[in-house]
DNA sequence: TCTGGGGTCCTAGGACCC
DNA sequence: TCTGGGGTCCTAGGACCC
C-alpha cells in the first residue's frame, strides 16, 4: 500500500445525468417531460432511464418484456440503444471537458476525472465545479453533475450527492473534513465506489451499513476478512489517495467482442458468419490500438435463460505461434476453432471472440513479418492490406469484410426502436421547421 | 417471445521445483 | 507412526465497474 498518501491532490468526478437517455432526449425536445428508457443490444433489458422513468419506479437492468404494461400505461418512450450517437455526444462532452482542466483522465462513455487539484488558488471549488457543468450544458446540450474530493472515491461519493440531493444544484464540493464525515453517514455502504452486492451483503452481516461505518473500520481487520481491494476502498474514504494518475492510459490486457443473437442459431454456418464478424471486428480494434494477440479464445453457448431446453456451453483458447494483428488469420484461426467445439442439435443464443496475450510491437519477436506459414513478403503485403480495409471500413463502417462474414446474417441483432444518426449521418440531419 | 457487452483486478489452489 | 518448507508460475473463477 505504499501508493496511498495524503496527498493535496483534488479530483472532480463530471458525470451526465442518465446519459443514454438524454441524448435520445436532446434530439426530440418534444419528449422533454416524458419517460424515456434506452434498451441494451437485442432489445433486452433497460440500460439507461430518463428521470421520468425512474420516478415510474423502472428498474436498471431489468428485462423489457417484465414491464410492458408500465410501458403502456405510463406511454413510456422506448428507444434500442444507438451506440454511434452516443459515442459522438461523449467526444463532444470530452472535448470540452479538455479544454477546462490540465488532466482529464475518461472513466467511461459518461464520467471522466479531472484533476483540479491547486486550482483553489483561483476560483473556489464550488464555482469551478458550476463552470464545468454550464460550459456542458451550453456547448454540448446534456447535462452533467459534479463531484468534487481529495480522494476518487470520494469524488464518487460527493457525485452521488450532487445527483441525488436537487439543492446542490449538481455539484458538491467534498474537500472539507466534517463534510465528508456528514455526508458518508447517510451514504449507504453500497453506494461506494467498489461495493457491490456480494460484499455489501457480507458488510451488513457484521453491522456496517453506512459509507462513515467503512471508513471507521480497521484496516487490518478489512484486509484479513475481505482484501486489498476493499482496505484501498476505506482508505480512500479517509482521504487517503490510493487510486492516483496514470503516467500513460494503460495498454489493453485483452479485446473481446461478442453478442447475442437476435434469433437463436443452429447451423454451423451461421455460427462461422457470426463469428467471423466477432473476430474481424475484435482485430479491428487490435490494430488501432497498434497491438498484436498472442492468444485467441473463442465461446458459444446456448441462452442459460431458458433452463428448459439443452444446454451447452464451450470455450477453447489457443496460442498464437506468432503474436498478430492480420485479420485474416484470426478469422481463420476462429473458424478452425469454432469447429472444434461445435455439437449439432442445439439452439445457440451468442458467440464471442476474445484476444489476449496482447503486446505491442516492442513486444514482437524479431521475425515480425516472418511467420511460419507466409513468407516476408507475403506477409508485408497483408499488412498494407489490413491498412486499406481499416481505411475504407473507417470512412464507411464494415463496408469491406472477410468473405466468410458475409451471407445471410441470422445473428443481426434486434434494434426494433433506433433513432436516427442525427450526429453522424447526413440524411438523419435534424432539421429545422 | 423476450434477460447486454464490454473491461479490470485479485485470490485461491494446483503443479512443479529445490 | 511418521508425512518439510519454501518458492514460482499458471489458471480458473469471483468480485467489481459502467
Amino acid at each position: 500500500m505504499s501508493d496511498c498518501r495524503k496527498t493535496n491532490q483534488v479530483f472532480a468526478l463530471v458525470d451526465c445525468n442518465n446519459f443514454y437517455a438524454s441524448c435520445e432526449k436532446l434530439f426530440r425536445p418534444d419528449l422533454r417531460d416524458t419517460p424515456v428508457i434506452v434498451l441494451s443490444n437485442n432489445d433486452g433489458c433497460v440500460v439507461a432511464r430518463s428521470k421520468e422513468a425512474k420516478a415510474l419506479g423502472i428498474k436498471m437492468g431489468v428485462p423489457v418484456h417484465l414491464i410492458k404494461t408500465d410501458i403502456r400505461r405510463h406511454r413510456i418512450q422506448v428507444f434500442s440503444s444507438n451506440y454511434t450517437l452516443y459515442g459522438d455526444m461523449s467526444r463532444r462532452v470530452m472535448t470540452n471537458l479538455e479544454a477546462m482542466a490540465p488532466r482529464v483522465d475518461i472513466y467511461s462513455i459518461d464520467e471522466a476525472f479531472l484533476d483540479l487539484t491547486g486550482i483553489d488558488q483561483v476560483i473556489s471549488f464550488d464555482a469551478f465545479g458550476r463552470q464545468v457543468k454550464d460550459t456542458v450544458y451550453r456547448n454540448v446540450g446534456l447535462p452533467v453533475c459534479v463531484g468534487i474530493a481529495p480522494t476518487r472515491t470520494l469524488a464518487k461519493l460527493a457525485n452521488y450527492a450532487a445527483k441525488k440531493y436537487l439543492k446542490t444544484g449538481g455539484v458538491v464540493d467534498l474537500t472539507d473534513l466534517a463534510r465528508q464525515r456528514r455526508l458518508m453517514a447517510r451514504v449507504p455502504v453500497d453506494e461506494v465506489w467498489g461495493v457491490g452486492r456480494k460484499l455489501s451483503t457480507k458488510l451488513q452481516a457484521m453491522g456496517i451499513t453506512t459509507a462513515l461505518q467503512l471508513a471507521d473500520t480497521d484496516l487490518a481487520t478489512l484486509r484479513k476478512r475481505f482484501s486489498v481491494v476493499l482496505e484501498r476502498t476505506a482508505r480512500e474514504l479517509n482521504g487517503i489517495s490510493c487510486l492516483s494518475w496514470e503516467d500513460a492510459p494503460a495498454p489493453k490486457k485483452q479485446i473481446m467482442c461478442s453478442r447475442s443473437f437476435g434469433q437463436p442459431i443452429r447451423t454451423l454456418s451461421d455460427l462461422e458468419a457470426a463469428a467471423a464478424q466477432y473476430a474481424t471486428r475484435a482485430t479491428e480494434k487490435l490494430r488501432k490500438g497498434q497491438q498484436y494477440a498472442g492468444e485467441l479464445m473463442v465461446f458459444i453457448r446456448t441462452n442459460p435463460f431458458r433452463p428448459g431446453v439443452p444446454q451447452y456451453s464451450k470455450s477453447i483458447s489457443v496460442r498464437l505461434v506468432n503474436p498478430t494483428q492480420n485479420s485474416r488469420m484470426i478469422v481463420q484461426k476462429t473458424l478452425s476453432q469454432l469447429r472444434s467445439i461445435y455439437r449439432a442439435g442445439y439452439d445457440y443464443a451468442k458467440a464471442g471472440v476474445m484476444l489476449s496475450e496482447l503486446v505491442d510491437e516492442t513486444g514482437l519477436q524479431e521475425d515480425l513479418f516472418e511467420s511460419s506459414c507466409t513468407g516476408e513478403e507475403d506477409a508485408g503485403r497483408s499488412y498494407r492490406l489490413m491498412a486499406v480495409i481499416d481505411e475504407i471500413n473507417q470512412k464507411s463502417r464494415a463496408s469491406v469484410f472477410m468473405a466468410r462474414a458475409a451471407g445471410p446474417a441470422a445473428h443481426t441483432m434486434r434494434r426494433g426502436h433506433l433513432s436516427p444518426a442525427y450526429t453522424t449521418d447526413w440524411n438523419d440531419l435534424p432539421t429545422v421547421r
